[in-house]
Formats: structure tokens, C-alpha cells, sequence
DNA sequence: GTCTATATAGAGATAGAC
DNA sequence: GTCTATCTCTATATAGAC
């Protein structure tokens, strides 16, 4: 399943790394990765690619046995940073309010950031062309993470510190109470931004109002 | 700033449609916006689009400039069906939980629907190289629709059955309570699908129930 | 492994007949 | 305007020297 995204199977040769310079696998993953985010797959070519990591096109093919799967490496990469620049978000031993402030925080600068968006316009952009690489995305990133806030929202529950009914949902509304207001005008680089730097504060505070008297256990339902 | 949208500046040659056949216009448009949603802009060739059409490749260049101009026309398009499809949502003489669990329906049902999705999937993917028509789509659809279920709320504040205050950050928030659950799963096409088809309408029961627990007139604060 | 130079295929766009 | 046949450029991928 996620055998797509397996880091041995993405370079290429017999061996594992049989003479291929780290430091130049590095390179080309990082040009790749700058270059696909920026402009799509479609629009980026071998020879850009090559040029932007100082080395020749042949010496890509020689780490990368082709495009997609120089392609499928940069993602799993991505993956990882995912996982890394999310995960940490929750401790329990918090005021409710205090965390969720905290956790809205990490959800705008991790998934508001030009790198994330940036992956997700490609993913989104060449999905329908790479179906097992979206499946082993998601697995790898979204989903780990609406999982840790659903039972973010479950321990809460249990110390009465919030009434959740469906935590999964829940974790889902959070999410896009978040991104969703900026996401758009983030998403398409828009000249005249929808909110100005200040707001960004505000859709974060208004997030956590909504949830809280949403799901504060004193509300009326 | 829309002329890019233009209809008049779409097609091409000197007079208005100078002998052109409009059901060949509309067969290469329809062609030319299933494959683009379908595909992206870089996976899909002219010989493509003249093959659906039923139409040959000079004929495709006889209607449309270039590819360019035609992938403008084809988002152009997309405007006017978002604005038929989205803009009778609100009246304002209605029970207002009424009110936004009809919105709510329609959101789900349009900004969610495969042909919407694809529209945003090649504006997203094809944005940085198309500025000029992203920021035309952004003016013709979702800004118009933000706007008006902004001054939705304003009136039911008005009316003492709301208690928005911030009716702007309020749009975007019931927009992404709804289309955000489902809306990695749909952008994806994912073969697992977060929610069965009955929890959609817990998607969108779950987005109302927020909404109002946060902007109801007789909620504490 | 890494480079320069090249093979080959495919796409956007056009010429010319009707 | 519409078609068939073609031009031309660019991009992926490879051959061969070091």
C-alpha cells in the first residue's frame, strides 16, 4: 500500500545507494521538491530540475530512474515533514481553551505555510494521475492527524473538559474553521489578500470561540 | 482586470463569431472542460480535445486562438455556471436554522459537486501560470457568494435572529463547516471515503448545530 | 557516478486544399 | 470554416567518454 512511498524503492540501482553521492540526492530532492510546488509537475522539466540542483540531467537519472518516481521521493518527504511539523500539537494536562488556542496556532503556521500548500497543490493537481501516491499521502499525514485530535477531543470528554458527540467530525470542523477562511486567497496567491496580517489572529480566536461554545459542556443542547 | 473573461475576447478571428458554428464552439468548450477537469491543463493536448469534440485540431485553432484562450473561455464558463448555481441560496422571511440548513444542502450540493471540484483542482494546479484569471474566478464566484451570505447575516442581526459580528469570517466559516470535512475526499478522489453517504448529512446537521450554538442571539457573552 | 551530446516522441500551432 | 498533412520546438530519456 504504502510500498509507493518505501524510501529504498524510490532511488534507483541494484544496490542500496551504490555509490551515489547523499549529498546530491539531496539536491536534486530539494529542486525537485522547490520546483514542483512552485510550478506543478507538468510545467517542470528534467533540465530545469537538473539545472537548479548543479548537477547534469544524467546525474538525476542516475539517482532517479524517472520523473515520477522523483516525483513519488519528493513526496514522501513531504510526508515526513508532515508528520514532524504536526504532530506534536496536544498534551492533555491543558486548559481546553488554552490547547485548542496552541493547536489552531500550529494548524495555521504548519498548514497555511507556502510548503505545505505548495504540496498540496500538486497532490491535488496530479492526484487523478498517481492515485497510490494520494492514498499513501493521506495515510501518512492528514489522517494521523484528525486521529490524534479526535482523541485529543475524547480525552477531554472523558475529563468533562468538553462535550464531544463525534470527535472525528469534530476534529474535521477544527481543522477547517482554521484553514478554511484563509485557505483560499493562501492557495491561489491572490494580489489583495482577503485578510490582513492582523486577521489571521482573528480567524484563529474565532475558531476557538465557535468550538468552545460548540462543545464547552455547559452549553444548551 | 476581467477583461480576460471577456466572452467577446475568447474566440477567435476579426468579426463577431464570422461564420463560426456556435454547436461546434459549444462541443469544443464542453470537451475542452470535462478533460481539463478531469486531467489538468498539461495532461490534455489539443489532438485530445479535437478527437472529443468530434471536431479536427485546425478547427479547435479556427474557434480558439490557443490553448490558453481556450482554457480562459472554459473557466469563463465556469463563472457564470458557478453564479446560476450558488446565488438564490438566502431569503431573508424564514426561520433562520431553516434558512442555513438550506444554504448548507447547497453548498454541499455545488461546491462539492465533481464538476465544481475540477474546476478548483486546475485553478489551483494552474494558478501561478493563469494570475490574471484566477483573480477574474475568484471575483465572479466565491467572493460574490461570501458577500452575499455576509449581508444574509447582517440582516438576520438586524432582525435580532442573528448575533454575528463579524459576518465576513462568518461566511467563511459556514462554507468550510460544511465543504471541509468532505472536501480532502472528494478533492481526491479517495477509494476510501472518510464518510458514508448518510454522514454527509451529519456533515451538514453537524455545521448548523456550530453554527448556531455560536452565533445564536441568546448564547452567553 | 558524472558529464556532453544525442535519439526519439509528443505537443502546440500552421499551410494549403475544398 | 473545416479538413489532412506537416512544421517545429521542447521534453523525457539514453549512449558513450572519463
Amino acid at each position: 500500500m504504502s510500498s509507493a512511498l518505501a524510501p529504498e524503492a524510490l532511488t534507483t540501482g541494484p544496490g542500496p545507494s551504490a555509490g551515489r553521492r547523499p549529498e546530491k540526492t539531496e539536491a536534486i530532492l530539494d529542486a525537485a521538491g522547490h520546483l514542483f510546488r512552485e510550478h506543478g509537475y507538468g510545467a517542470v522539466s528534467m533540465d530545469q530540475i537538473a539545472r537548479e540542483a548543479g548537477v547534469s540531467k544524467a546525474t538525476v537519472y542516475a539517482h532517479f530512474e524517472s520523473k515520477d518516481r522523483l516525483f513519488a521521493a519528493m513526496i514522501h518527504g513531504a510526508c515526513r515533514a508532515y508528520a514532524e511539523g504536526l504532530m506534536p500539537a496536544a498534551t492533555e494536562m491543558e486548559d481546553v481553551r488554552a490547547a485548542l488556542t496552541r493547536i489552531c496556532r500550529e494548524i495555521e503556521r504548519f498548514l497555511l505555510a507556502p510548503k505545505t500548500l505548495g504540496i498540496y497543490r500538486v497532490i491535488m493537481a496530479e492526484g487523478p494521475r498517481f492515485p497510490e501516491l494520494v492514498q499513501s499521502f493521506i495515510e501518512a499525514g492528514p489522517l494521523p492527524f484528525r486521529k490524534m485530535l479526535a482523541e485529543f477531543f475524547e480525552a477531554a470528554n472523558r475529563r468533562g473538559a468538553l462535550k464531544v458527540p463525534n470527535p472525528q467530525l469534530a476534529a474535521h470542523q477544527l481543522v477547517w474553521l482554521v484553514r478554511g477562511p484563509l485557505y483560499l486567497e493562501r492557495m491561489l496567491n491572490l494580489k489583495q489578500p482577503l485578510w490582513d496580517e492582523q486577521s489571521v489572529d482573528e480567524v484563529v480566536a474565532g475558531a476557538v470561540d465557535m468550538f468552545m461554545k460548540g462543545y464547552a459542556p455547559d452549553a444548551r443542547d
